[in-house]
DNA sequence: AATAACGTTTACGTTAACGTAAACTTGCGC
DNA sequence: GCGCAAGTTTACGTTAACGTAAACGTTATT
């Protein structure tokens, strides 16, 4: 098992994203691809950075934010001081990430309103049908 | 109480941004404060709606979907086609906000792991500590 | 051998979301 | 009345994240 490799196009259409926006991202440095000749290999590893980068950028955060918290996973940490630095990244990062999460609930809370009001106007607006609060005025 | 009115200056402090971008989120038709002479006021409407765009882009909305998201709150949905179509939208954007709390919720995990890997990493090098794993190689 | 389907590089274009600078007005404290 | 801080408009600049197009190589299929 050498590992099944993948073409560009099938990353692409996998993803739902352009070979543009793959070759993109190798030149910022993000994926880096075998070569077979002039065609790139993508590897599962390269596949499974990709699919950080677009979960990474589902919530908003920057490329440049992408790469480094993916950095973060792999194991170049050799010195106390590095890990040190390392956890405090950790806690800043997730410090961040809570902020968004209760950002979102809070937006998913606020749709839970809108559509409730708007099932009271549905049921209000339908006659034959009685609400409960009295559809006077 | 005519509810209190803020200056530019005033809100670009609060909430960390400049008064360029108040001004632009006015351009773009975000907030629309009343003016006094050519100055603006803000009222606590538009501080909110600025609250609103921030907490937005903080988990990567862009401005149009800011704007989309806030305008579901004001109530200018008359008829009942209208009311349906706005319940479709709500039933998307839940569904957007969902994925992105998953999102969130891996990296966090993912956070998670990083630290304590880097946790055990530093006891296994600090001397005079047992980890629990043995410390060979 | 021609065409199609994929891949490649190079390079210029585009959009969003502001930054930055210049030139001007307006109220206020001395 | 003078300066200064805070406001204004107008306009050009910038950065990130790609889009788009041209021009070309490589299989493999007809």
């Amino acid at each position: 098992m050498p590992g099944k490799t993948h073409t560009i196009s099938e990353l692409a259409r996998e993803f739902g994203i352009t070979t543009r926006t793959i070759r993109f991202y190798e030149e910022k440095g993000l994926i880096c691809p075998l070569r077979e000749g002039q065609k790139r290999l993508y590897s599962n590893a390269d596949r499974v950075r990709i699919k950080l980068i677009l979960r990474g950028k589902r919530i908003g955060m920057t490329l440049a934010e992408c790469v480094d918290f993916i950095d973060m996973y792999d194991p170049a940490h050799n010195n106390t001081e590095q890990l040190h630095s390392l956890i405090e990244d950790v806690k800043q990062r997730r410090a961040q990430l809570l902020q968004r999460r209760k950002d979102i609930e809070d937006m998913l809370a606020g749709l839970d309103e809108v559509q409730d009001l708007c099932e009271a106007s549905l049921a209000t607006s339908r006659p034959g049908n009685t609400p409960k609060k009295s559809a006077s005025n």
